[in-house]
DNA sequence: GCTCTGACTAAGA
DNA sequence: GTCTTAGCCAGAG
């Protein structure tokens, strides 16, 4: 359980409106695995504290298992202020973290 | 204890 | 800019 909540702590550090990438995240915990830090949203809960969709890709995009079902996420960063260009990317030089 | 898979990233083509 | 390959660590079987 500690492993991920080092995860957690920098993700819960994120300032509204605006985003980071997994790398950014894996750097900041100590894990140095975007994929770790991925998993480790996906075992969250809908109703936790963590601002999980402030976290996309390198490209800026939305993640949430790879085209799932990223409307959710899109609209919760819509509603901070965040905005998304024509590819449905977050332009990371202003958002990223 | 080993192998496969996974909300990813970096480097090369 | 996109696509492919290799690598990273942690869980599940």
């Amino acid at each position: 359980m500690d492993t991920y909540e080092n995860i957690y702590e920098v993700v819960r550090q994120v300032p509204f409106g605006m985003v980071t990438t997994y790398g950014k995240v894996a750097q900041l915990s100590g894990m140095n695995n975007a994929r770790v830090v991925g998993y480790a949203l996906s075992v969250l809960q809908a109703n936790t504290e963590i601002p999980w969709h402030r976290i996309v890709n390198r490209k800026g995009a939305i993640s949430y298992r790879e085209g799932a079902g990223p409307s959710l996420q899109k609209t919760m960063l819509e509603s901070e202020g965040v905005v998304f260009n024509k590819k449905g990317c977050i332009n990371l030089e202003i958002y990223r973290w």
